[in-house]
DNA sequence: GATGAATGAGTTTTCATTCAT
DNA sequence: AATGAATGAAAACTCATTCAT
């Protein structure tokens, strides 16, 4: 999820929608993030929002396209966090900001990355596209550090991110601190 | 499927069960694993199955009895993967052995061990017992190998598992052969 | 059943209810009166009613809130037989009055009063705050009778009349007439 | 129920059952009794007897048998009640008698005879026979006590008898001593 | 845009009963 | 006599979705 959302610039508008249909998004969220989407009816969403529930499918014609719009604020979350990559020219500098976006999630965040985590298990079609456009930036880092094989790395330093993120998610996490640095030194970005 | 069953024979005592029970088990499985827990009905299940509906609630009580019931198969089948880790002394073999399970998983295994990962971001208490017993064991092997910081080498190993294992599972590997080398190399293994 | 219908129509407050509402709880009231509680499924009230299963869960939650609607009908009918204590000052008067009312149920109503009988010996709390209110009133009028254990009396003259109603709800009373005369006697009212 | 099962005399013989059949019987009342009929499983009689569901159809044919079979239990420990009648040849002690039998159910009785109580509101065929055995013996009692209309007073008396005994059934009695020596007043037996 | 009554197909679960052993 | 695996029908309840207003 964190991969293939990544970079979807396109930032949907909120101050086009009404007042209800933010509502609607939002306790959407929540809700799904605490109870996964199967086990969150359109009626809790509903009565949770304040709204009627006729006016969900108004709004996103059906649950699973309320699903898709909160995929796209995933999207723009995880485009959010990855930006920090371009706040540097420096290759060490980026893959450290890029290591180390895991371990700065805002707890208050948790249920929403869980969301979108557990999201890649379940549905074929959200998981189609490759994480492409991340990869080809954190690529190019590695190439500019000259490591070998930097589609590899990049393949690989990816795979680890999502060990940790799933890892910290999923609360098996206490000393972060001292994980964090060692996968620094790892890469010599200490 | 069938093929996953013919190896569980061996692991799981089925000699206790009748006949319809462990159809329903084998069954269960393969739909939960295609479709996911949420996605598949009791009712789909015992069609299936050749049963009635009535007797998976006979055998396992309700429905997530029967997904523990699967869980503990789940347990059981990664207790004999991992028990590759005993085959040597040697800890290099060892670690090699364990950085080598993600990339020898069985195609036809694909589908149990993607409900085994979904399962972790649903259930409120997932069993963490065999991953603590687990890091005792890879932490022991970094320290066999004088390792600094032996616990954390091994919590950080068994999120690169996951990242790895996960990916896999999720069909984002083409060149796994590579890959594995690249973190064999990373943990001077070859 | 249609008759005492009519009669509802002025005791609840039918105007705050859809048509198909109210036509559920009329017919599960026919159901639960005819076969009981437990031998009335929801499919069939909702068959009778010529409405959607679902419904009746929108209306009144569970199969129980059906009950319980019904039992408040129950609770506005009784107020309103014993209304007829009202309608006088006269205390021999009002103990007359009170002690008519088994015998003139009309038996167009058996079936609902003996729902609501059958209840007092299922339901776990079960709602004595009418037949509280009701000692109140009858001790009353035993006190300007000047009877001595007034409250005594008052709880005696219900059990009574309970005897007396389940006797003629179960047919068992032929002569009521002169059980009537002969109650009214042994109280001194007639 | 207290009514129309008196003076079955005939007592079913203990001794021809099985350790099993009996140990059926037992669960089978005290469950009826706790929770109704209706909403006791088969099942969960079995597992309180200790015995296989089977067993339960093998013996009582099916499970209105077994409800059949134990109001037979209930006429005996009826007839056992009211034997005290025959106690002695006096009209005013045998009327004080009946009575006071209400007065003197055991509290670990009350489960049981709730459980007869409510049966009269709900099948149709258990209903079916008249008190008449009863009633003709309260009846000569009034004879012989030169009551005029005898038969009516029976009548009466029984109706009082289950209103009151309906009363401490469903706990509603406080005062029951009290209660007891003025109803005995009312009959002039004090 | 918003409501809320209504639906119909589906869900999990229960349960009395049968039957081979 | 006794077991316990198995059934089939029905139970209560859920839920995404539609539609008239």
């Amino acid at each position: 999820m964190s991969i293939q959302f990544h970079f979807l610039i396109f930032v949907s508008d909120y101050s086009l929608m009404t007042e209800k249909k933010e509502k609607i998004l939002s306790h959407a969220l929540q809700l799904f993030a605490e109870n996964g989407f199967n086990a969150t009816s359109t009626s809790k969403i509903a009565k949770l929002a304040g709204v009627s529930e006729g006016l969900i499918f108004r709004h996103f014609s059906n649950k699973e396209g309320l699903l898709l719009a909160i995929m796209e604020l995933g999207n723009e979350k995880a485009a959010d966090l990855f930006s920090v990559i371009h706040a540097s020219d420096d290759p060490k500098s980026q893959l450290k900001a890029v290591l180390s976006i895991p371990f700065e999630i805002e707890p208050t965040e948790y249920a929403f990355w869980k969301l979108m985590y557990s999201l890649k298990w379940q549905a074929k079609e959200y998981d189609a596209s490759m994480s492409s456009e991340l990869k080809k930036v954190i690529t190019n880092i590695f190439k500019k550090l000259n490591y070998k094989n930097s589609e590899e790395e990049a393949e690989l330093l990816l795979m680890l991110f999502d060990g940790i993120a799933s890892s910290i998610l999923l609360k098996k996490v206490e000393n972060s601190e001292k994980l964090k640095n060692m996968i620094l030194k790892k890469y010599q970005l200490l």
